[in-house]
DNA sequence: ATGAAAGCGCTAACAG
DNA sequence: CTGTTAGCGCTTTCAT
């Protein structure tokens, strides 16, 4: 431990009064005497003392720690939701002067909550049972971008059905009939929910999609790329005239296999993507996306823990928060080259 | 707090042994009787006991709680470097079973180090204040990817200057004389390095470059493809034969450039990049880099702090690791297309 | 408005 | 191998 060999004691003794009314000074209770608060301030500035705030949080019984615990599956530290994730997180976290203990899990090892006075999951990926076991300790706990329905915690999710749906609507809008689809992995709640949107959007209007057309990605560059040269090496009455990829780093990535291979965007072939990543702006062409708002959720998350956590509020906070379109370049109108 | 009301007392009178047998089993002892452990075992299993944190570190005057802070400043979250770093750190937490609290700092408001066992900064960028502060407060800690002359502190960091001077030379070998870079941010350590480097190596081999071919980047992808735009706008003459980017992201905006105005890599033009990010191993070619152990150094860290923690380590650990050169694709000798 | 004293839940000598 | 007894540094009654 840090050499922190100064308590409340000495500051009491230098300053001349209790240590109670050091406590209370320091806890800014209104009720101490303007002299007292100065001699220990001043106390507290020349000894650089510090609480210790184990002892605080054992004589308070109180504990504003909160955990975010993150799946650990590779590749997910490169996605831009988990960097939004741990952005907003952090962020609110700053502003709420809350600590936050991060926690990448694989699902395996139980997690300790007895010093945490709340937890986030940051979805749930092959680690239900973490879920199951803090609700059942009576942390307070939320989890973020899954809409749970089997264990009676809170939620923040993002309504990714409908984010399928908005760009199935929006492509066929334009004329698209031959669309391809690079779904993200379909194993998580997200990756599922926006391919099954999507493709009941397809259907509502009528318009049916060749399984080729389909592509099992799982949201990395690589795997968009994969896709991306099977689309291209197609021909011309088999080739998409649209793609839509369920993260914007796909679409980027296929955007630069298009290039590469003497396709333009959005002249000869539209791209959608999925998420609003900032990045997907300055490429050759602005990426049309479906927004979701990651950073917002993350740290509304934080906020309604922080409720819980402190009492302010008793029921579950269950929520799926719309994406929207955002038409940018990357989409024409089919023929419109 | 989370409704944690069984305490080792319960346990104890549950188990029909003192506390003191209860915390020595907790703890791992070697000198309990095997029929207690299992005892004990049981007790706190049916009561779903978990000790209290705060408790234990108040009464071992212990502390595993470590901190990494990180700058804030925009973009950072979305670099390769930020994510390896709170992946070896994460990691290596994990593993030693240290908590670790997230801290991202502007360099303002001052560090609350008080519960914490040592920090980790991630880089100083406006922020030696803080380190300083730590320092002064005879808390542990140790700074990621610095050279600190100025604080007495332990330091693992990258030698970026020699990594420039790989770069130089590797290029130079390959017969480039018109050759391209784009900076990372100048105003942080590394960046400035990198440049500084890359510079003399260029120099000590007696090749001059321009200084309308060093472009002013900050690690952007936006920033890159503003470079390649100048760059490849330039008259045969003019235009250099290879370019060396400080950060694979950037390289690969640079290719994603290139490819865009029908110029092949590597057969028109070299690029290289810094970093050994693996996504820069899937694009159109794989590209040409300097390795720079970010995720080796980040868990380097956590266990040379925790040694610190400990007392295992009295004196300072002072480190530049060497990155190295990794030769891959999008780099070519001149004139071999 | 202030202080004395009793814990918070646990670990760490110290005996036995 | 086990239990008794002090605290760890702070907050919180309860008096004053």
């Amino acid at each position: 431990m840090a050499s922190n060999r100064i308590s409340i004691k000495d500051v009491a003794r230098r300053a001349k009064v209790s240590i109670t009314t050091v406590s209370r000074v320091i806890n800014k209770f209104p009720s101490v005497n303007p002299r007292n608060i100065k001699k220990v301030d001043q106390a507290i500035a020349e000894l650089k003392y510090r609480p210790n705030i184990s002892a605080q949080r054992l004589a308070s019984g109180t504990n504003n720690t909160i955990g975010l615990v993150m799946p650990g599956y590779p590749g997910i530290f490169h996605s831009f939701f988990a960097i939004e994730i741990i952005r907003g997180v952090g962020h609110a976290c700053e502003s709420l002067r809350l600590d936050m203990v991060f926690h990448i899990s694989d699902g395996n090892n139980p997690l300790n909550t007895s010093y945490l006075g709340g937890v986030i999951f940051a979805d749930i990926i092959e680690n239900a049972k973490q879920v199951q076991q803090a609700h059942d300790e009576n942390v307070p706990c939320l989890v973020i971008n899954n809409v749970v329905e089997d264990i009676d915690v809170s939620y923040i999710a993002i309504n990714n059905f409908k984010g399928g749906k908005l760009a199935a609507e929006y492509l066929v809008s334009l004329g698209h009939r031959r669309i391809a689809v690079i779904t993200g992995n379909l194993r998580t709640q997200a990756g599922f929910d926006r391919f099954d949107g999507f493709m009941k959007g397809i259907d509502e209007l009528k318009v049916a999609i060749s399984k080729e057309l389909v592509f099992n990605g799982d949201y990395s560059r690589r795997s968009a790329r994969q896709a991306a040269e099977y689309f291209f090496s197609m021909d011309d009455a088999r080739r998409p005239t649209a793609v839509f990829a369920h993260s914007d780093d796909m679409a980027l990535e296929v955007i630069a296999v298009a290039y590469e291979m003497g396709i333009r965007v959005p002249e000869d072939i539209s791209v959608m993507g999925f998420d609003d990543n900032p990045q997907a702006i300055y490429g050759p062409v602005a990426l049309t996306t479906i927004r979701q708002p990651v950073f917002e959720m993350a740290e509304k998350s934080v906020r309604v823990l922080h409720e819980m956590v402190t009492g302010k509020r008793d029921q579950k906070y269950r929520v799926a928060l719309d994406p929207e379109l955002v038409v940018r370049d990357s989409c024409l109108p089919v023929g419109a080259s």
